[in-house]
DNA sequence: TCATGATTTGTCC
DNA sequence: CTAACGGGACAAATCATGA
């Protein structure tokens, strides 16, 4: 049994730089939607001292001040630089698990136990030559040992680079290495979870690996549980298939400016709703119910607060973006309060099943179901041949006051030819 | 009282 | 110049409800 976790390093930042390679070496970071919080640092950044998570105005002069270069998220490019990736890891096992945009599980079962480095090292060439993305391996019998591994190799502990394989590691050099990793460094255990188990004199990763699965279970849960068997070398966590349809879909936003009328936050609602009945069709999926939500900004205090949520069922289960938005809209009139100024709304899909295998009822109208397929198949074509949202429903507005700041924004250099930088 | 469904919580990246 | 703090997904835990 054993098994990668290929990270790539800082990716977001990592991408920013494939296209301009003078960022090398300076610090660069990149900022989430709305040019929020800093979600990619480079190792010169994170040197200085910069956290993740930090909102961005309280760094800008400092920022300045250390000749720090931040982007705005450029999704469209990462996206297209992680299928690359992707697609390169997919040929060095017969069975990969992509877990998030930057990182994937490759199943090594079956494979020479004194290869693995080697192996390691290939990918990692591979993948520099052939996208330009720097990444490193961890290899181990279980996912959590996987994670650990590698996030040992991205530390450089013990001479590593860019590849560690715990089956190298006897007993007594596993269990030094544990006890100098403080617990929260392991996979599932966060900020709440890392408190829990400090008040219980549980420090390190020796310390948890050790530590009595009762208790674990009767004081925390079941994952954690699960967690440290894990990093015993039991594999409680299986690789999942690829191509799994999601049980739910979120799109949401918080606005670039503060709204107060029901026809901007009716514009919004429409908009993401389309997103998400795209997203829905693409995993060719219905949805029973539609959640919407509207709130405003949690953090000013000083300003009269207000979340507003309801959820909508829909008479059958649908993937047609004009019955989403109706339904949609009925939810938000009814969760609508006007004075208050909204930062942010939303809708979630719920109840997805595969199209298709829904139960059919009397009152089906199937002429008007084949009419919205082939409407909501000619959208969809058209909108990706000609870009995202060439053609939209009125509903969605046209000026989008509320659209989200994105001031840093690098050019969709793999994605739009128009984007390409004239050659110097 | 139990089983089920709905909502909240915690985690990850 | 001012004001400015992400988004999406999942599973388990917890709460509410009704037979």
């Amino acid at each position: 049994m054993a098994l990668a976790l290929i990270d790539c390093n800082n990716f977001y930042v990592s991408c920013e730089r494939v296209f301009q390679p003078k960022l090398e070496g300076k610090p660069v970071l990149v900022l989430s939607n709305n040019d929020g919080c800093v979600v990619s640092r480079s190792n010169e950044v994170k040197a200085l001292g910069l956290r993740m998570g930090e909102p961005w105005f309280k760094l800008e002069k400092l920022a300045k001040q250390h000749g720090i270069i931040a982007f705005s998220s450029n999704y469209t490019l990462y996206d297209d630089l992680s299928t690359r990736v992707m697609s390169i890891l997919s040929t060095f096992s017969p069975r990969q698990e992509i877990y998030s945009i930057d990182e994937c599980f490759l199943d090594l079962d079956g494979f020479d136990p004194q290869s693995l480095m080697a192996y390691g090292q290939a990918m990692r060439q591979t993948i520099m030559r052939n996208v330009g993305i720097p990444v490193c391996v961890g290899i181990a019998d279980t996912k959590t040992l996987a994670k650990l591994a590698n996030h040992c190799a991205k530390k450089g502990f013990a001479g590593v680079d860019g590849v560690c394989d715990f089956g190298l590691l006897d007993e007594a050099q596993r269990s030094a290495l544990f006890a100098s990793i403080p617990v929260g460094d392991v996979w599932g255990v966060g900020r709440r979870i890392s408190e829990g188990l400090l008040a219980m004199r549980i420090k390190t990763i020796e310390d948890l690996r050790t530590a009595n699965l009762k208790r674990i279970r009767s004081q925390f849960s079941v994952v954690l549980e699960r967690t440290v068997q894990e990093l015993n070398g039991v594999s409680c966590f299986q690789l999942e298939k690829i191509g799994k349809p999601r049980q739910q879909i979120i799109v949401s936003r918080s606005f670039g400016t503060m709204i107060t009328g029901l026809n901007d936050l009716s514009e919004s609602i429409a908009y993401f709703t389309t997103r998400a009945a795209e997203k829905l069709r693409r995993d060719g999926s219905v949805a029973a119910s539609i959640s919407v939500y509207i709130h405003t900004n949690p953090f000013k205090e000083d300003v009269p607060q207000y979340n507003g949520a309801t959820i909508v069922q829909l008479n059958q289960p649908s993937d047609d973006t004009m019955e989403l938005i109706g339904a949609a809209l009925k939810g938000l009139k009814e969760i609508y309060r006007s004075g208050f100024h909204y930062k942010k709304s939303g809708v979630l899909l719920m109840g997805l099943q595969r199209k298709g295998s829904a139960q059919a009822t009397l009152f089906d109208d199937t002429d008007k179901q084949a009419k919205s397929v082939n409407m909501m198949r000619t959208l969809d074509a058209i909108n990706k041949k000609m870009g995202k949202g060439i053609v939209t429903l009125a509903a969605s507005g046209i000026k989008h006051r509320w659209a989200m700041r994105r001031e840093r924004q690098s050019p969709n250099y793999t994605t739009d030819w128009f984007e390409l930088p004239e050659v110097e």
